[in-house]
DNA sequence: CGGAGTATGCATACCTGGTATACGTTCCGC
DNA sequence: GCGGAACGTATACCAGGTATGCATACTCCG
């Protein structure tokens, strides 16, 4: 839902059309996560069909805009006012992938932390090059969004780490047999190991 | 394309159906995110349209179980082998949240950092909560995806620090004439400001 | 001047992720 | 025996996300 209401609060700000509104949600975040212009009509047209934005007449030079309605500006506060709760964030890829590589047969997965570790690595040395590079102070939403994957940057590496001391303490050999890919009759989860 | 991934790993452990997956995947995280069981069959499906997986005649119970085939076996390995970057992470909510909450008039950018940081405040201490629930050795993986979220949530409220603090410093009074959605004639928003 | 390239602008097709729901069977306890 | 819980598959539907088509206007350069 992060798209309608990015549209919605953007549309806050008075009567806009779509590739305008493309331009100023990139530009709010500095360009960090580019939007395709396909998606926002697509979600204006959402946005419509709910009566949370009203679609203008087009203007003479053929552009459509688009202004918010109360109803769209009361979803907006509501938004604002609601913290996002560990539910409805999306997966973390990275930990299902870890969590997987533990019980799957015939991956390193000291390798996977490891090379996770150095592109995570790089990746934080590039967003404080980024951070450094635009001083103005009128960016502050802009470096408070690098910030935040900075910060989150951060905790990956130490959670990697964190990691890889487990690993050394727990799993010193994960399958003693090598490959394990043998029993080939019958599958090895029947759902009684399922419940915890 | 977490899901795929994830259910072609839990086939290297050996031939399974849909209702198995869910449960395996759902255990080797703790059912920190439960998957729709719907799910499970379309990707099912679209994984042996793309022949990484192959369907095994329905057994005599009605179930029918699915097999890693030797392509599913290789982009599994690529997924192993490949670091997650950034850009092909999902969009941060709060950060675009915030990050918009700064140019919205009418919005209270100190309560929205308030609220978050109480509510993230919470689920951490739910997560510390759950992580000394149980500890068998043998959940490591499980334990592993909790201290995933607990050292995002750490610096999740650290980067809300960050912000209050930056704030404070930029931001002594967003809009001088308070609500500003007075100007009906043009939008404000022109394109030339939108290119930095 | 003419054409190639680029920016602006809208629209649609298509795929994946995610949810709800329908619809069966089996098993178990009351 | 019957009602609910667990097991199991399947489909419809919506939102997020990407690629692409298509049109106009401006600019730059030979």
């Amino acid at each position: 839902m992060s798209i309608r209401h990015g549209l919605l609060a953007l549309l806050e700000r008075g009567q806009m059309y779509g590739y305008q509104l493309r331009a100023a949600f990139e530009e709010s975040t500095g360009s960090t996560w580019p939007l395709n212009i396909g998606q926002v009509y697509t979600t204006l047209a959402r946005l419509e069909r709910d009566g949370l934005v009203r679609s203008l007449p087009e203007s003479e030079a053929g552009q459509r805009p688009y202004t918010i309605t109360d109803a769209g500006r009361a979803d907006l506060a509501l938004w604002f006012a609601t913290p996002i709760s560990r539910t409805d964030r999306p997966r973390d890829e990275l930990a299902i992938k870890l969590a997987l590589a533990l019980t799957t047969p015939g991956v390193d997965v000291r390798a996977v932390v490891q090379n996770q570790r150095t592109a995570t690595m790089r990746t934080l040395q590039e967003l404080t090059r980024l951070k450094y590079a635009s001083d103005r102070p009128e960016d502050l939403p802009w470096r408070l969004v690098l910030d935040a994957m900075v910060f989150q940057a951060e905790a990956e590496i130490r959670w990697l780490d964190h990691c890889e001391t487990s690993l050394v303490r727990y799993r010193p050999a994960p399958e003693p047999g090598g490959r394990a890919a043998a029993q080939p009759t019958e599958a090895r989860w029947d759902g009684e190991e399922a419940r915890r």
